[in-house]
DNA sequence: AATTACTAACTGACCAGTCAGTTATTTAAC
DNA sequence: GTTAAATAACTGACTGGTCAGTTAGTAATT
């Protein structure tokens, strides 16, 4: 993947199995960048070098390859996420911050951190993808966090708190950035240090949560 | 304003000076909602109560009146909190308080709320729009929040820490909830309280932030 | 009567989506 | 192993609808 353009370039060759995860791709680095109306399917057919006719041989719509996209691309990590939660032996302020960093690498760091900034440009046009994306990947997600913050109270490791509530505060700050980073920062003078940053929340955080002997 | 008919519908009348700010206020609404591309300057104008031709009038092009809405609504709201903070005498965990609530009165609760949304979906189509963004308005707020920090830092009321990283940490949370509430939570089955949210989040924070004696 | 705010029909560019035709590949026949 | 017919992946020119921007004309105001 992230090759727009095939290995042997003598002429177009019949790739069937590539052409879907290519066309994908190529969209996404569109989508994420310009949005859904400002990018043009020529562009993405040129991108995943093939014509726009090949595009509709494999997705029936310009949204269907947006919601595709989505899909493809963001859900498969939060598998991954809860896997690893479910895998994961040790207390639960580690599990947090393992979670909150794999994010960050993984979403934050690279160009599937368009996403989220994707899906809050559009949401109120594609409203069942926004459905989609608030039940297949941020309740999800969500989850994980706010079960991890209950098990944390119930072992006596946290303060006692509402977890939901907890979650989202501990998310928000998180999120933010990398939404930050796909869009405004591009433009920002003041630059910052992402690592940092990620770092000292998670410190004022757990000083705050962690039962204080 | 936020009237989209004048109030005698007999027939149109010329008005030259109310035309622009009632053309602003309904390209707000429509803009934050559906995004610059998905708008279109023919549903403004109706909104407006003109035809699109008097559009033309007063604005030179689709993206400029785009750059008034943002410039017009925004900045005056800047200024105002610039001048609270100037005016204000207390502690500067109240003045910080004091910010963010309004903040969230002002910005978040209203359709204003949609252009920090507005301006995350388009800083990468109108990067200039976005550098006046960044300009103009979040390096001004974000310094209201850095210099009350430096302040509290210095007169022992806050811990010793880095003024330009903990302002970031604490507008994100609101920063977030904004442009959360302006987006993906309209389609969010699970709802949550705003105004504890904030109230959750400043105790958070200052509970890390304050001095213990 | 002159001025000008305003209208609405118009234009032209752009682009999502289509389709008739082209070419790589497979199958089958010799 | 070579050639030919059949298949299906792929192309790019085309179409029709949409919409930003224009302008000739209309009507409120002075």
């Amino acid at each position: 993947m992230h090759t727009s353009r095939s290995n042997c370039d003598c002429k177009w060759r019949r790739r069937k199995e590539a052409r879907p995860a290519e066309i994908i791709d190529a969209a996404l680095d569109l989508f994420v960048v310009k949005g859904f109306n400002a990018t043009k399917l020529d562009d993405v057919a040129r991108k995943a070098g093939v014509s726009k006719g090949t595009v509709y041989l494999y997705f029936e719509s310009k949204e269907s390859l947006f919601r595709e996209v989505v899909k493809q691309i963001i859900v498969p990590e939060v598998e991954k996420a809860e896997q690893k939660a479910a895998e994961f032996v040790g207390s639960q302020s580690e599990l947090l911050k393992l979670l909150m960093v794999n994010w960050w690498e993984v979403v934050g760091k690279t160009r599937l951190g368009g996403i989220p900034k994707l899906m809050v440009s559009e949401a109120a046009n594609f409203p069942e993808l926004a459905e989609f994306y608030l039940d297949k990947v941020v309740s999800r997600a969500r989850n994980l966090v706010v079960e991890s913050i209950k098990k944390g109270v119930e072992s006596g490791e946290f303060k006692a708190c509402d977890p939901v509530a907890t979650a989202r505060l501990f998310l928000a700050p998180v999120v933010f950035a990398v939404i930050w980073d796909k869009s405004l920062a591009t433009y920002d003078k003041e630059d910052y240090d992402r690592d940092e940053y990620i770092r000292m929340h998670a410190n004022n955080f757990f000083d705050g949560l962690l039962q204080t002997k």
